[in-house]
DNA sequence: TCCATGTAGTCAACTTGGTTGTCTAACCAT
DNA sequence: ATGGTTAGACAACCAAGTTGACTACATGGA
């Protein structure tokens, strides 16, 4: 058998070509995935640029650049700090919401397709698996999200 | 929780920065993945710049960039195809069937320590229903290796 | 209060690891 | 034979990161 990064590399790119080509069949432009991870890191909390570099697992200019393209095209925009005058959060405009909405649909459709594929209770097997080595090896502090290739 | 895309690239990425770190520690110069992965198809089967390329998903000119790494570094030879007189095959020699045992170790160490952390028989489960799932996408024929960013 | 140290964000130069495009020589099916 | 395809090499280019430097602001002592 395959030793597991191996299983894991191929197994995310198998979903990540899948995922991007019904995004273009549906005739949406296809962010990256990054940008993506962006959306879902920004609903879940309050975050400046430094704090999506860090969720990312890149550094702050990188997080900046894709910030940036995010802001001209309309997906968020930067509010004030309401306490650091240096700093700005980052927020999902409604154009960023719906995006993610759709990409939530479309993850969920691939996901189910899986369960079917190789029975919902091995997914969930696979999932809570990961889930928990993620938390033995990093406490709750997450690691870098980008796969170092 | 989270949607598997992100499971399998933060695990990828937790997984490969230990190794990364524990190849650093015996003081061995590490290359990069796509280095390991070439050796282990080359270690499975005979191929040619072009094969290494698909195997890895990416293009032949890249694929031998990496080839022409390898060989400066003596961990790959080339050598004439028997009957096709454009093309090469690489292969491994002694020095990167050295390394790629040594990398073995390495990673069957660290599988085992995931199998203590959440479970042999989920761990079972997880390696399973992903080469099940990769089956079921792709008949036979392998995706790419590399994780699209 | 002042000062030392640290941090958010931006700009610029550079590196890396890929891409496309083109070409030659060899292959292969009609 | 010959027309279409393929392996490999060379070159130009590009995308997405990196490091480094700088400004403005923050923060926690002495």
């Amino acid at each position: 058998m395959e030793p597991v990064p191996m299983l894991l590399a191929m197994t995310y790119r198998a979903m990540g070509d899948q995922f991007h080509d019904r995004l273009r069949q549906i005739g949406l432009e296809p962010l990256r995935p990054a940008h993506g991870y962006v959306f879902r890191f920004l609903k879940a909390k309050r975050a400046t640029t430094v704090d999506i570099g860090q969720h990312l697992g890149v550094t702050k200019q990188a997080a900046a650049k894709i910030v940036n393209e995010l802001d001209e095209w309309g997906y968020v925009l930067r509010e004030p700090h309401p306490t650091d005058k240096r700093a700005q959060y980052v927020t999902l405009t409604t154009k960023g919401r719906d995006y993610l909405k759709l990409a939530d649909n479309l993850w969920s459709d691939l996901e189910n397709e899986m369960a079917e594929a190789i029975g919902r209770d091995t997914l969930d097997a696979v999932k809570t698996g990961l889930a928990a080595y993620l938390r033995h090896v990093h406490g709750e502090d997450q690691p870098g999200l980008r796969p170092a290739w």
